[in-house]
DNA sequence: CGTGAGTATCCTGTAGCGGGAAGGTCAAGG
DNA sequence: CCTTGACCTTCCCGCTACAGGATACTCACG
């Protein structure tokens, strides 16, 4: 009855390729409407929930982690305690990866600093590399 | 001769997994000579090899990237502009990774901080995914 | 009636391994 | 001599979050 539009359609609104809306419904986190043909036809809440998904992501929640707050973001009657736990666990997963990509940027700072970067071979980055421990931890 | 070891010795010596060791053979990174029963013999090269990538992948280097700084470790001959290149690159990206991050963070931040997290059902956060625009960049 | 645009499904590939199956090898113990 | 158990081997599937492409349909338009 009122705005129900195409995958190609709803791409466009939401800003998601319609590879990855057909992905969604395939992995269950949407379940648009079929029309007589086949073809999928997505209504508001449909629309919607892509849109909220898509900025979810850009936030860099994980495809499950979007699904739970997809559960929520349907249930009104959820507590937001439950949403703001998500979100805060998702907080710590960013902070852990800034610090982690901060240490690895440090060092490898350090190393292209004192290298020359001339056309001999003496190289300080290879040399740190080959003899250095382990190190900081991993993206 | 000299000290030829065994998968899991030079995984012990490297602080690789074994299963991470005959990947790298697999896609060519490392070379290792076998015994008369196929099993991997890694010199002391090969050891130094398995150390240099483990570090610059701790360091966040593709295993590409390691390739890459591998050939140039083992040419004598090199200039230090090229590992230079690869390593300023590569910092290039950690800093775009961490300003992307950074964003998210604050967003995320301020979400959380504005969320109550009690028992009731109103939740900013999830106002905000359902309302916002697509937002920062993407990790 | 054809044509071009849009849609459908299905299959493959990506990065960097981890898990586990099915089987060979080797030294020590009974 | 045989067996156990710790190694080692190859092979194949799984993961994340899609992208790309092949093949086939459906539909509106001229």
């Amino acid at each position: 009855m009122t705005e129900h539009v195409s995958i190609s359609e709803a791409a466009r609104a939401t800003g998601l390729p319609a590879k990855t809306i057909r992905y969604y419904e395939e992995i269950g986190l949407i379940r648009p409407a079929r029309a007589e043909n086949r073809y999928r036809v997505f209504g508001p809440s449909q629309l919607h929930e892509l849109a909220f998904t898509a900025r979810a992501r850009a936030l860099g929640f994980s495809i499950e982690e979007c699904r739970a707050l997809l559960a929520l973001y349907r249930d009104k009657g959820r507590a937001s305690a439950e949403v703001k736990e998500i979100a805060r666990a998702h907080l710590a997963q960013i902070d852990a990866k800034i610090a982690d990509l901060t240490a690895m940027r440090q060092t490898l700072a350090h190393l292209v600093e004192t290298c020359a970067g001339d056309d001999r071979p003496d190289c300080p980055i290879l040399a740190d590399l080959a003899r250095g421990e382990p190190s900081p931890g991993r993206p």
